[in-house]
DNA sequence: GGGCCGAGCCAC
DNA sequence: AAACGTGGCTCGGCCC
């Protein structure tokens, strides 16, 4: 790699100074280094512009401020970033700056990997593959609060340099790929996604704790009468209340226990205990849903209660789900249990108000969308009842006579057929026997033709030419599928009807993320959550009517840029708490 | 003590 | 013998 030239940048003067050098760029590469990885835990502590003239590093010690860099960071050049969404965080959180227009190469690099697994998108990876260079991050790891040596100044500058031809090569591939307009999407949500984050959404404690507290009586009171039931393990002496009894989380020593019983398990799941015909059979699944809400949600998630915000700070991922669903960790507060007791300890702030929103049959609008069939399309103009009308085509009976079964078992296979579902496992949901199911599957594809041939055809196409594409253009790319057994066809037919479905739904969900943002751009209200097709906006109790019309506006519009010949609907909501 | 993996299960 | 797409988290159980 070349020598790296860079001029350091530790008073306001020299500050102005390369401000006015680099507004005159069409392209910036910027990258920060700080003391910690969250802008509420740690501070800026470089940032670093590269040019082609030459790269600015800017020490935020010494500069004190980064006023004289607004213009540049708000509108301006493109910021060319790897993972924008750190840059913008501790651009946003600690100067307020609001980093505008971006260029993403981390995204850039997920969009047109297409979901192919085991590809790194580490700025590292990407400048090997792309640029067939060698970074070496050995310094990351190194403190940035202290004084600063040489090597870590000429880092950081080279990892803003690199960017600029980065950028020139991603350009193009973008443009080869046909992924512009997604990448724009992408872009755009960034500021989104970031400021979710930074807001964070509140959790009750006290109730949450309360919560707990029953729960664990509960499983408590279940374990006991399950261990009542099960055979004491051997070499253990029964003493009351104190044994170490059998581990009832351990699916190897349940087995085990069951055997003692007289009743032999091929596993522990769900499925298998279900149609076990014995008391114990039961209360380990009773045990088992109150250990899970117990284990992963009430016990852990006071700790992620941030000290300084009193607030839960979730990280979401972008791009790092294959069909474009926002992924969300630490912790994930898109799987909070849908019953109001979990969902309701999430509250708004004192004189604040939830907007809930979401959107109604998304998936299902979208494959009436993609397929064109007229009677499903049909459908959702009219605003029927959509698992209703199914089911009077299906079984031939007029709409009002649809029996409660009858629409059940329609509405199961309508979202079934969106998963890739089949006979078999239609059967088992709906207790038929395959054949019946296979007969209902026959009579739904007989009603909607062309979603069948859709559905097939997304398959065909997966296998033929391996790749697909959503509303919005984004990209999923199949490995070689030449070598593969039944099981691993099938599995891949399935992803190929479901990635466009589900793919354009976050597709949707991405752009009304960003109308979202700027309808609500100076009013007190912002995103906390975002759950795949609902979004729970937390505002001002006094503007709360405006802004749910605002956010409905956002969703509607993102809905009606992608889907043509199908309406959008959607519901809103407005509680103290998160629940409907 | 940390890392990894499968089983199991929560969400949409 | 077994399910139906996308994830993340916790646990046990194993490794170094």
């Amino acid at each position: 790699m070349e020598a790296t030239g860079y001029r350091l940048i530790a008073d306001e003067g020299e500050l102005r100074e390369a401000a006015a050098r680099v507004s005159a760029a069409e392209y910036v590469g910027l990258d920060v280094e700080t003391t910690a990885l969250s802008p509420l835990d740690g501070r800026l502590r470089l940032l670093q512009l590269a040019t082609p003239g030459g790269t600015f590093v800017v020490d935020l010690f010494g500069v004190g401020s980064l006023e004289p860099l607004r213009g540049v960071l708000e509108g301006g050049p493109v910021k060319v970033a790897h993972n924008s969404k750190f840059e913008y965080s501790f651009l946003k959180h600690e100067c307020g700056i609001a980093v505008s227009p971006i260029f993403d190469t981390m995204l850039t690099s997920q969009l047109i990997a297409g979901g192919e697994r085991g590809l790194s998108h580490s700025l590292e990876e990407v400048v090997r593959r792309y640029l067939g260079r060698e970074l070496d991050k050995t310094v990351r790891a190194e403190d940035w609060s202290g004084d600063l040596s040489r090597r870590q100044l000429e880092y950081a500058a080279r990892d803003a340099a690199v960017l600029l031809p980065l950028h020139g090569k991603l350009r193009r591939v973008l443009r080869e790929e046909k992924l512009e307009y997604v990448a724009r999407i992408e872009f755009a949500a960034v500021p989104s996604l970031a400021e979710m984050e930074l807001a964070g959404i509140r959790l009750d404690r006290r109730r949450w704790r309360e919560l707990e507290r029953v729960v664990r009586e509960r499983r408590d009171r279940v374990a006991r009468e399950l261990e009542a039931q099960l055979p004491q393990p051997e070499g253990v002496l029964p003493l009351e209340g104190l044994g170490p009894g059998i581990n009832l989380n351990s699916p190897g020593q349940v087995i085990e226990a069951f055997r003692a019983l007289g009743l032999d398990l091929p596993d522990t799941r769900e499925w298998t205990l279900m149609r076990v015909d014995h008391p114990a059979a039961k209360l380990l699944l009773e045990y088992r849903e109150l250990q899970k809400k117990l284990g992963t949600y009430l016990e852990t998630y006071p700790d992620y209660i941030h000290p300084g915000t009193g607030r839960i700070h979730a990280s979401f991922a972008q791009c790092r789900v294959p069909t474009g669903r926002l992924a969300c960790s630490h912790p994930n507060i898109q799987q909070i249990p849908h019953e109001d007791e979990f969902r309701s300890c999430f509250v708004a702030g004192e004189g604040y108000l939830f907007v809930i929103a979401d959107y109604s049959q998304i998936e299902l609008r979208i494959l009436a969308e993609v397929s064109g069939d007229e009677g499903f399309v049909r459908a959702f103009r009219q605003g029927e009842d959509l698992h209703r009308v199914t089911a009077a085509t299906m079984f031939g009976v007029p709409m009002e006579e649809v029996t409660g079964e009858q629409r059940s078992a329609a509405k199961r296979i309508n979202f079934g057929l969106a998963y890739g579902r089949g006979a078999q496992s239609l059967s088992a949901q709906l207790g038929t026997d395959e054949e019946r199911a296979r007969e209902l599957i026959d009579e739904y594809f007989a009603s909607y033709p062309k979603v069948q041939r859709y559905l097939q055809g997304a398959a065909e196409k997966a296998l033929r030419q391996r790749t697909l594409r959503t509303l919005s253009g984004r990209v999923r790319k199949f490995g070689d599928t030449s070598g593969l057994d039944r099981k691993a066809r099938s599995a891949l037919r399935r992803e190929a009807m479901n990635f466009p479905i589900q793919g354009s739904s976050a597709d949707i969900a991405k752009l009304a993320m960003i109308h979202m943002r700027r309808e609500l751009e100076g009013l007190d209200a912002r995103l906390v959550n975002s759950i795949h097709d609902e979004f729970v906006v937390e505002c001002r109790e006094e503007i709360a009517g405006e802004v749910a019309e605002r956010v409905r506006r956002s969703m509607l519009r993102a809905g009606e840029t992608l889907l043509r010949r199908v309406p959008v609907e959607v519901e809103v909501a407005i509680s103290p708490e998160w629940r409907k």
